[in-house]
RNA sequence: CGCGGGAUGGAGCAGUCUGGAAGCUCGUCGGGCUCAUAACCCGAAGGUCAUAGGUUCAAAUCCUAUUCCCGCAACCA
């Protein structure tokens, strides 16, 4: 097939805060499918893929584990790339944000920018809550207060870069109506008019100084780049875009994007920002955006802790990589969520990968060996049924072609496997087994088994671009090659006479739900161990490191009256039952007993308590509180704690004994 | 009233933009077949398309309101 051009289409790069889930692999997968089908079109594909590693929660992350930033991004972008690599991915480029090349050119971007005007300093003013550490708009404010603490917030400045997104605006509006494909699915494309271009765009802080994870603004080191004038350019500074005017060949070539494939929650920033910051770049823009929706987790909300936490590696120890493949492919929807459950998966296996197709393979080869002794040849004796036959299968190509076109990647699969349906079909239309009992049809069972051979040659060279493996499995079962695409619309290619192999392999093992489910609850059982040895290795650490006794300083509060202090009642409460907050992740729920009553207090301490740790503490209590509801669970009070410097906290309890009930003043 | 998405036979999803006979896969039931991985093929049952109004000759589809679910966010009293 003649080169129909070039094609260059990236993923989203991966944040690299922890190892990806199945619905994070997804993309990658997804993308893979389309760089594979694309290149078997004949299209000259770049396929980018990669990590995102800057950021305050990186920085976090790592002080939390005792390492630094990079050595943390080091590991988990090495996880990242493993999964990716072992989902049988072929990115030709894999760009990490810390890659010197990267870090450069964004700093001489930013540079060019503020050059031109486009980026000015300024102050991200506001209202700030100085223990919440967070900057509040006025009508976020609830009685004009913080809407977390309900403390006072002063005004507040922080110095930041600012990009004038407004210069732009209607340009991006203008694109965006003329060209309708820009922006996939159609309904992001309403979303984000609507919300955001139409009411007029708020200037985007593209700097920062409460962190230090991130590449530096050269001219003025204090501040960093703030993540998407970071993430959003590795499309361009990867492969060789330069802001001073010398790009690459290999940039020059394949700028524009065709394709960016992301998850819907990132549209916004795809459509809006990114295209922005490439007229400001005077480059043009990426041809499409594809918002693909999310795959989640059926049954009990996906998390760690629980264990129910589904990833590729398991998947794929479990049911090989194409069979994971095939799955998120063909559950995932065009424009709605996706659900994975593994009773899901095991289901689609058996009756898709084992039945239809492996099956068919199987029988296919067996009667071959058994009649002909695996010689397939083409006598030319057809009969009515045939036709059917080979207009579903030499039409499977359009077919597909169409449902790729239009990203449809779970229905293009689905067109692939109706080739392989009708095979089955064929089978029972034929009853070869009836004919072989009779010599004078021996001609006849030859041509349908040949119809068979070379029918399924054509169903796996389709299938070739998303189980690539299975469909090389299929051409060793049959002693042939895949055919390009463009041979695809014509019957009869297999060569006559050919031998296939004598003993057919299974290709797909048909699964029992009930053996594969133990080994999910192990899998399960393994992740929730290692969950709580994390937990507990983040708990011991900071009394470790404490052989040191440091001391902290706090923003001192205006002096109250001691009729305020008064005015506020402590007691010693007992913590008779404690559980965790169901729909929360930082909540403990404790019933505590103060004096003779029983209050229900709530509090965030989950990562520094476990419930059954909890109970029979005697703890400070804040008894006349007004009562407030939490996650959805009333709170009648409030348990004191001391907090440090990293926000870990300790009950304060009683230094001799005391009864529940007595009073603290 | 934080933002967004969803509700279609037992399960998972199309169809909704561009109104015009409710569709696909799985499961269930019945039948056929025996080459094959208890696989394959055919047939049937099963849905007032969340609810209530409205527009229309005609609504799963458009409009309004309500309920319930989910994701992000939030929750650190």
């Amino acid at each position: 097939m003649s080169k129909k051009g070039k094609y260059y289409m990236t993923t989203a790069i991966a944040y690299t805060s922890g190892k990806p889930h199945i619905g994070n692999t997804y993309e990658i997968v997804l993308a893979d499918a389309i760089a594979r089908y694309k290149r078997a079109e004949g299209y000259d594909v770049y396929f980018q893929t990669g990590t995102d590693e800057h950021g305050q929660k990186i920085q976090e992350k790592a002080e939390k584990a005792g390492i630094t930033p990079k050595e943390y991004v080091d590991n988990v972008a090495g996880e990242v790339k493993d999964i990716w690599d072992l989902m049988n991915t072929s990115y030709d480029s894999f760009v990490r944000t810390t890659d010197t090349d990267h870090e450069q050119q964004v700093q001489k971007i930013f540079k060019k920018l503020y050059d031109k005007g486009d980026i000015y300093k300024g102050a991200y003013e506001g209202l700030y809550c100085t223990p919440c550490e967070s900057f509040w708009t006025e009508s976020q404010l609830v009685d004009g207060k913080c809407p977390d603490c309900g403390r006072e917030v002063q005004p507040a400045k922080e110095e930041a870069y600012f990009f004038k997104m407004s210069k732009y605006a209607d340009r991006l509006i203008e694109h965006i109506n003329t060209h309708p494909e820009f922006i996939q699915p159609v309904s992001r494309k309403n979303e984000m008019m609507n919300n955001f271009l139409l009411p007029g765009l708020q200037d985007l802080c593209v700097s920062r100084t409460s962190f230090s994870w991130g590449i530096p603004v050269d001219f003025d080191p204090k501040h960093v780049v703030y993540v998407w004038l970071d993430a959003l350019t590795n499309y361009i500074t990867i492969m060789g875009f330069d802001a001073e005017g010398d790009s690459s060949e290999l940039f020059k070539k394949n700028w524009p994007a065709d394709l960016h494939l992301i998850g819907k929650d990132i549209v916004r920033f795809h459509t809006i920002y990114w295209p922005i910051f490439l007229m400001a770049l005077d480059l043009p823009l990426p041809k499409q955006v594809f918002g693909h929706p999310w795959l989640l987790q059926g049954g009990d909300k996906m998390s760690k802790s629980k264990g129910n936490v589904i990833y590729a590696d398991d998947m794929v120890r479990l049911f090989g990589v194409d069979a994971t493949r095939y799955f998120v492919l063909h559950e995932m929807p065009f424009e709605n969520d996706g659900i994975i459950t593994w009773e899901l998966v095991i289901e689609r296996f058996n009756s898709d990968l084992a039945n239809i197709l492996g099956n068919l393979v199987n029988r296919t080869v067996s009667m071959s060996n058994k009649y002909f002794d695996g010689v397939v040849s083409c006598t030319g004796v057809t009969d009515a049924v045939d036709a059917d036959l080979k207009a579903v299968v030499t039409g499977a190509r359009d077919k597909v072609a169409k449902k790729m076109e239009d990203l449809h990647v779970a229905d293009a699969i689905s067109e692939v496997f109706a080739v392989f349906r009708r095979c089955n079909k064929y089978i029972d239309e034929t009853a070869p087994w009836v004919l072989a009992k009779d010599e004078a049809q021996k001609d006849r069972l030859s041509e349908v088994l040949y119809n068979l051979a070379e029918s399924i040659t054509i169903g796996a060279s389709l299938l070739e671009s998303f189980l690539p493996e299975t469909a090389q499995k299929i051409a060793g079962q049959l002693n042939t090659k895949l055919r390009s695409f463009d041979e695809l619309d014509k019957f009869g290619l297999y060569e006559s006479g050919n031998k296939i192999v004598e003993k057919p392999e299974i290709l797909f093992a048909r699964l029992d739900a009930k053996e594969i489910l133990p080994k999910v609850e192990e899998i399960q059982a393994a992740q929730k161990k290692e969950f709580e040895a994390e937990q507990r290795a983040l708990s011991e650490l900071p009394e470790e490191t404490a052989d040191v006794e440091e001391v902290i300083d706090i923003e001192p509060k205006e002096e109250i009256a001691y009729d305020d202090f008064m005015k506020m009642q402590f007691q010693v409460g007992e913590i008779i039952a404690c559980e965790a907050v169901e729909k929360s992740k930082k909540l403990l729920c404790s019933q505590v007993k103060i004096g003779s009553q029983v209050k229900q207090i709530v509090s965030g301490i989950r990562k520094y308590y476990t419930p059954e740790e909890m109970v029979g503490k005697k703890v400070m209590v804040l008894v006349n509180l007004k009562p407030a509801k939490l996650a959805g669970v009333l709170s009648e009070g409030m348990l004191l704690c001391a907090e440090d410097a990293e926000g870990n906290l300790a009950l304060m309890t009683p230094e001799k004994k005391m009864p529940s009930g007595a009073e603290i003043c």
